[in-house]
RNA sequence: GCGCCCGUAGCUCAGCGGAUCAGAGCAUCUGACUUCGGAUCAGAGGGUCGGGGGUUCGAGUCCCUCCGGGCGCGCCA
């Protein structure tokens, strides 16, 4: 049962698959280098090689379109300069066992076949830590995201958001960045001031005020009537009687706070929780706003017109000039966020990610405009927008509107599916797509929710190997374990995939789109699942219980590792 | 009017730095349990990738245009 291994290829193994892409990458490289120096490919620059799985793999275990890429401007057909790359490339003793030119100018790569079961023992060695990398190489990175005002209970759109920001914000740190998590409390304008004066009205209407009625700019759901209601059973009656602009700078605060609680419990709920919690109003009281206008002013970005201080952003590529200070003398939003952005800036982010809702999509120029005014490159700051969310019940599309007063708030949802389907769910789609989402599919507990579906796998890989335990069958050392006996189809294509979880989330990571991830769990399952119809782990002959124990052992890892970036968790029973 | 997003199978959506990209899940139909969890799996039907132009040897994929849907365009946050 033990593998032919001497130590030599044991370090061989270890090393093995995740570097796999890059040294594939690198010989093709050393190919393309050398046939230009060998005058057979005319170019002043060599493309970057790409390397695809085929879809089929009778294509090999790898591709490359680089001789498509660089048929143009060698001047020559496709195919000539592939056979032109493939007659460079070192084939004896690697990793690589042969090369074919195929269909318009491919290059299709067939690797050693032991390079899928050197995987296996790679993925037990490194556990935990199976799919990280390094690519961010510890630069410090910030992600912001929900933000919402401090003037309500957070709703389902402030779910996607946080589940977008959390999942993104551990894809980056998996991949190498020292990164974030940041929540702005928009708790300085005059939407918080509103909000305390409702509460404050409210109040006062229990102590029978009748004179006093919420504003109708003011929030009038039912939570604020109960916020109103433990304020007055906390602390009696005496507000009433304060000064005026005390009474509501108190309830204004009181509102916030609770507010804030509130949200703050609700997204550890959720399963998401701030490095940072960034208060709008330190930007006032410390004067970081006033400074910033000041230098805006200096630097020429700034001017004075109609009795306001406007932002000239149509020089940095806005459609029109925007007001940092009203006439009233009052900042803008906008004033408050470029000095936000100014103090991330000075706290030595090296990039920031802030994630917005559909709403906020006209406000990326302007913003990226007064960075700029201020002196920051553009690029520091992606902003990253996510599309609408509707919720489907009952077979019916529920608005969710605001306007009609009906929306829904993430607590509910969480009670209704749980925090695991609604993170998923979350993540099922991309960013720039609207999301349905259905909770009547979320809430069920059936091989139809993709939730269920991810975590049933897992449990069943615990399944079979407590099962393999009250069989007092002793669980194999993998890196000592002959793999060879993999060779089911079924085997190698769930080898494969999982091959290629540190290419996925390190795809996942530089395109900011964590939904690759529940797609991959996805796969991972269903790989899984075909492997348990087509090959019986116990009960086999030791050699072949062995191997798929190791090849079980080693999916466990990938998919918990999976789920662990999701926060979804990973059960071991159901 | 301007801007952003979307339009791919009956439904919800992947794929969009071009080729090896016509895909997944659900729904529908048909099959598979003396055995590690059937909460599973296999198979089938189903789409001129919104329309039309263009670039290209080659376009869901890039460009233009039109149509349709969603959302934004305050000295609100």
């Amino acid at each position: 049962m033990v593998a032919d291994s001497s130590p030599r290829d044991l370090v061989a193994r270890a090393r093995g698959s995740a570097m796999v892409r890059e040294t594939l990458t690198s010989v093709i490289e050393r190919a393309l280098e050398e046939a230009r120096q060998a005058g057979e490919l005319p170019v002043a620059q060599l493309p970057p090689v790409e390397l695809d799985v085929p879809p089929s793999n009778q294509f090999g275990d790898f591709s490359s379109n680089v001789a498509l890429v660089l048929a143009r401007q060698v001047g020559a057909p496709p195919r000539d300069v592939a056979q032109r790359i493939a007659s460079h490339l070192v084939t004896n003793g690697g990793l690589l066992q042969r090369v074919d030119v195929a269909g318009p100018g491919f290059l299709n790569f067939y690797l050693k076949p032991t390079w899928l079961h050197d995987v296996v023992p790679e993925i037990c060695l490194q556990g935990d830590d199976y799919g990280r990398c390094n690519i961010g190489q510890g630069q410090l990175l910030q992600v912001e995201f929900v933000s919402a005002n401090p003037t309500g209970p957070l709703s389902v759109p402030h779910g996607r958001g946080a589940a977008i920001g959390d999942v993104l914000a551990r894809i980056l740190s998996w991949v190498g960045y020292e990164t974030r998590r940041e929540f702005y409390i928009n708790d300085a304008g005059g939407q918080v001031a509103r909000f305390g004066e409702s509460v404050e009205a409210c109040y006062l209407q229990l102590l029978g005020d009748t004179e006093t009625k919420v504003p109708d700019d003011g929030y009038q759901g039912d939570y604020v009537r109960d916020l109103a209601r433990q304020i007055l059973a906390r602390e009696g009656d005496r507000l009433r009687d304060l000064p005026a602009d005390e009474r509501l700078e108190t309830f204004t605060r009181l509102a916030r706070d609770a507010m804030l609680a509130q949200q703050r419990e609700t997204l550890a709920r959720f399963g998401v929780h701030f490095d940072i919690w960034f208060s709008e109003s330190e930007l006032h009281y410390t004067g970081q706003i006033d400074e910033v206008i000041r230098v805006l002013l200096e630097n020429g970005n700034a001017y004075e017109s109609e009795g306001a201080i406007w932002l000239r952003s149509t020089a940095f590529g806005d459609d029109g000039d925007r007001p940092l200070v009203r006439g009233n003398g009052q900042p803008t939003y906008i004033a408050a966020d470029l000095a936000y952005h100014l103090n991330k800036h000075r706290r030595g982010f090296q990039r920031v990610i802030d994630i917005w809702g559909p709403d906020h999509h006209g406000y990326i120029a302007r913003t990226k405009a007064g960075i700029q005014a201020l002196g920051i490159p553009a690029d520091w700051l992606e902003i990253l927008i996510f599309q609408h969310v509707s919720l489907r019940k009952d077979g019916e599309v529920v608005a969710g509107s605001k306007r009609l007063g009906n929306i829904v708030l993430l607590d509910e949802v969480i009670d209704e599916v749980g925090k695991d389907a609604a993170r998923f769910f979350f993540l099922m789609r991309g960013a720039n797509s609207p999301l349905e989402f259905d909770l009547d599919l979320a809430k069920q507990e059936a091989l139809e929710n993709p939730v269920y579906y991810v975590q049933y796998a897992h449990a069943r890989m615990g399944s079979i190997l407590r099962e393999a335990a009250e069989r007092c069958v002793v669980l194999p050392d993998p890196a000592q374990t002959d793999l060879s006996p993999l060779q089911h189809e079924s085997e190698l294509a769930l080898l494969r995939h999982l091959a290629e979880l540190p290419e996925e989330i390190r795809q996942a990571a530089i395109l900011r789109e964590p939904h690759r991830l529940t797609r991959y769990g996805q796969e991972l399952a269903a790989c899984f699942h075909a492997f348990y119809r087509d090959c019986r782990v116990l009960g086999e002959v030791p050699e072949i219980v062995a191997a798929r124990l190791c090849l079980v052992l080693a999916c466990r890892v990938a998919l918990r590792n999976v789920l662990t970036i999701l926060g979804v968790s990973a059960p071991e029973r159901m």
